[in-house]
DNA sequence: AGGAAGATCCGCT
DNA sequence: GCGGATCTTCCTG
């Protein structure tokens, strides 16, 4: 029995700024999620910001409000999850402030602890470095699903279940000259604002997604 | 009530 | 490079 992980969630003021502040500075930290089969950790190295009424792209494009988005209207440092394509779930963290619905989607990060758990989630041919690769494989590897939707990312305890834990924590600062810049990834009809350059990644990490010529 | 499209991934060609 | 899987959500009529 190894000694527990000791975690030090981020706290809520982290994420009580716009959407694009947050994506950047979310690169580096540490993503958990502990549940009764283990914990997966992981670095992330990829975000997009969405910003909420005005980004043609953002779920709460013209301040739509709607079941599905109701926890990116709520207070920051919130867990965003929704279920897209029918079978896949993408995590959010919700930015901003209460009624303000913005938030980052975590498309990516670097395994950390959990390898043998999150290859269990993924199958056996999938390379370490790919294991959080891309939104719906991180979440797929973590084990998050809609469960996990509204939970306090900065909190420990998770609701009702006793080993779950979903939290984003410190982790190695990621030097801004290591961060590009991209258009987001799958949002073609949004129009102008899909040449946005709101996705950020660490460069030179083997675990940032999408096609080739947006992974550096 | 019905239908279209989606913040994706994988396998095949 | 293309399309299928699979189902929720939202918009239209």
């Amino acid at each position: 029995m190894t000694a527990p992980l000791t975690i030090t969630p981020l706290p809520r003021s982290f994420y009580e700024r716009d959407a694009v502040a947050l994506a950047r500075a979310l690169l580096g930290r540490t993503l958990v999620h502990a549940t009764a089969g283990g914990v997966v950790a992981g670095r992330i190295v990829e975000t997009e910001a969405y910003r909420g009424p005005t980004d043609r792209a953002a779920h709460t494009f013209g301040g739509r409000r709607t079941p599905r988005n109701e926890v990116m209207w709520g207070p920051a440092g919130h867990a965003y999850v929704y279920f897209v394509y029918g079978m896949h779930f993408c995590l959010n963290a919700v930015a901003a402030g209460e009624g303000i619905p913005e938030a980052v989607l975590l498309r990516a990060a670097e395994p950390l602890e959990g390898v043998a758990l999150a290859r269990s989630r993924r199958g056996r041919d999938v390379a370490d470095a790919l294991l959080l690769s891309g939104p719906a494989n991180l979440c797929r590897a973590l084990g998050v699903d809609r469960s996990r939707n509204g939970a306090d990312l900065t909190s420990m305890s998770t609701g009702s279940r006793t080993l779950g834990a979903l939290v984003i924590a410190d982790g190695e600062p990621v030097p801004p000259r290591r961060i590009r810049a991209t258009p987001r990834i799958g949002v073609a009809y949004a129009g102008p604002d899909a040449r946005r350059p709101w996705r950020f990644v660490v460069a030179g990490s083997a675990a940032v997604s999408g096609p080739p010529s947006l992974r550096r």
